[in-house]
DNA sequence: GTTGACGGGTTGACGATGTCAACCAGTGAT
DNA sequence: ATCACTGGTTGACATCGTCAACCCGTCAAC
């Protein structure tokens, strides 16, 4: 059993990974969800709050399996690698949820604020474990933001294609693993 | 005197920094390039053509600033920085173009590729020159991902909000500092 | 010099979409 | 018994992207 609720943020992520956010009706979510084409008025101010809703509860479940990424290595700077690939991979299965979560949000959007402040902390916790050891120079923020803001873009350009695909190009795994060597303080 | 063509590039790109892609209405785009609501189509394919002719057109005026910019400086460092710094300034600028342009393209545009592929270059030369004085360790190829993903990474996280805005979160600038720093061969 | 293709413009129509207004059934408190 | 509220419905409306048909100036071919 769901609420009605529920399956209209299910079919309305189903149409975004079907065919990215403009694919997106509230008629067809509707339809999906077995009422009638105004029915996402009763729980959503207008679209731009359904897919902002529909990029929140992404971003919380995109939490999720970076904690669990983290939690499943030892060292602390195994676990930053581990998360961040944890993050591409994501990425990489899900791009238009992926783009639709960091899409344009003309007027913020508090539920979806928090999400992506729990997002960013579970980001930085284990960046901030493994500087405990000793194993990053620098400050935390530093490290942390160095590492997303790279895993970031890597996976946006590669996503839109502007990453050239000539084999001498590193991808975007590569690149993580280029990025924490060249930041740890004991290069190996 | 311009062309009918220009006109219409110009009003969605005037559409588009007003409200992103999601504004531009090929009525309003004929109305401010005083044309018909149908004269785009003797133009471009459909609305998707328009935009991603105005994408193109942004791309080839992003590579020609960061070209500017590099021609500035002297060293082969000082040169990579200030370019990436351009790249900053630029996206900071034109959010809504930037977005436009790393948007979702589902259907690839040539016109809009070879754009794509010139940025890319201008964004690597620098690179490029500033390891033939052998200021930065390993392959250039991998300086020059590193940075134009960081770069990237860094601008889209913070125009989307993701980029926490405490003081001691380095801005998208100090990143690419910091990046250039830590990739140097002599870091100063 | 007529013809005819063609580039670039127009108007009018069509279906789909976001959103608003009005209405309606059940539920729980007063 | 009444009333407000929640969550659902249907119907309407303006606007949008797109298609089809038409129109006119230009220019090459015959």
């Amino acid at each position: 059993m769901s609420t009605t609720r529920e399956r209209l943020i299910h079919a309305a992520t189903q149409l975004v990974d079907e065919g990215g956010p403009a694919a997106v009706t509230l008629r067809e979510v509707g339809r999906r969800a077995d009422v009638s084409h105004n029915a996402p008025y009763k729980h959503f101010a207008d679209k731009q709050d359904l897919l902002a809703s529909v990029a929140a509860a992404e971003l919380h479940e995109l939490a999720a399996q970076l904690g669990a990424a983290a939690r499943g290595c030892d060292s602390g700077r195994s676990a930053v690698e581990a998360m961040a690939v944890a993050y591409l991979v994501w990425a990489q299965r899900h791009p238009a949820r992926f783009k639709l979560i960091f899409g344009p949000w003309n007027h913020p959007h508090d539920e979806l604020g928090r999400a992506a402040a729990a997002a960013t902390a579970a980001m930085n916790a284990p960046v901030v474990a493994a500087h405990r050891e000793g194993a990053f120079a620098g400050t935390p923020q530093q490290t942390a933001a160095l590492l997303r803001a790279l895993c970031h873009g890597a996976v946006d350009l590669s996503l839109s294609g502007h990453l050239r695909k000539d084999p001498e190009t590193p991808t975007p795994r590569e690149l993580v693993t280029l990025l924490v060597r060249s930041l740890a303080r004991h290069p190996t």
